[in-house]
DNA sequence: ACATTAACGATGA
DNA sequence: TCATCGTTAATGT
């Protein structure tokens, strides 16, 4: 079966296939597949057996754990062009996280049989998984910094500036599609609060805020925003 | 004090 | 009609 003119544009944008032989691309274009998630549909629950490495095909996700009282924390959103899950499929553990559609999402799906293959199989692949984790383990350690020691406006300033990391999240747009509520939870603010931050950021001219939205005006000073200490 | 939650009307899609 | 937004009032630590 051949593979969507949509997923197979998605591999093409992805850093990691390109650096794979055309029998190691071949393996990866029969065990591939894609799967559509309405908005706020729960793609996996917490506690599900990690079979699948993911790629972001469209829309955006969010990884998050859910209190049995209800109140929900979440650990990151994950946006169109991202590839995410490594961590759990590397374990062979149960996920502990929920995986959430926060928009209309479509999710490239790769069997943890053919990723441990290709681990094993290629040198270029294994070294895209190790800096992947690597990134990801520096974005926790400035989130703690950030987080400590920085007010609201700079903590939804670094939320919103790491979606633009270049190597885990190499195209993400510069609108995003997020509401305030959901910036709050990644921001580990109330939505009152963000509301207030954004505002502030927007008199500032890095963004714009829009019904639903938004927009990232000026990157670089959202980044340096963010990271500054005062 | 301060932030968080609750609650409200207004407004956009 | 429902989600989202901006504000104010109540609540909690």
């Amino acid at each position: 079966m051949p593979l969507s003119a949509e997923l197979t544009a998605f591999l093409e944008k992805s850093r990691w296939p390109s650096t794979l032989t055309e029998s190691q691309l071949e393996r990866l274009r029969h065990d591939i597949y894609e799967r559509s998630f309405p908005s706020g549909s729960i793609i996996f629950a917490r506690g599900t057996p990690a079979e699948h490495w993911f790629g972001v095909v469209d829309g955006m996700i969010k990884v998050d754990t859910v209190s049995p009282d209800g109140r929900s924390t979440t650990f990151a959103g994950v946006p169109a062009g991202a590839w995410f899950g490594e961590g759990a499929v590397l374990k062979n553990t149960p996920r502990p996280y929920s995986i959430v559609a926060i928009r209309d999402s479509k999710l490239a799906f790769v069997p943890r049989t053919t990723f441990e293959w290709l681990l094993q199989q290629s040198t270029s692949f294994s070294r895209f998984v190790i800096d992947q984790l690597n990134w990801r383990c520096g974005y926790y350690v400035a989130l703690i910094e950030n987080r400590r020691l920085r007010e609201a406006p700079a903590r939804v300033a670094f939320c919103l500036s790491e979606l633009f990391n270049p190597q885990l999240y190499p195209s993400t747009e510069s609108t995003l599609q997020l509401s305030q509520e959901e910036i709050g939870r990644l921001s580990g603010l109330s939505r009152q609060n963000t509301n207030r931050a954004l505002r502030e950021l927007a008199d500032a001219k890095m963004l714009a805020v829009e019904y639903g939205s938004v927009v990232i005006l000026d990157l670089q000073r959202l980044q340096e925003f963010a990271r500054q200490d005062e």
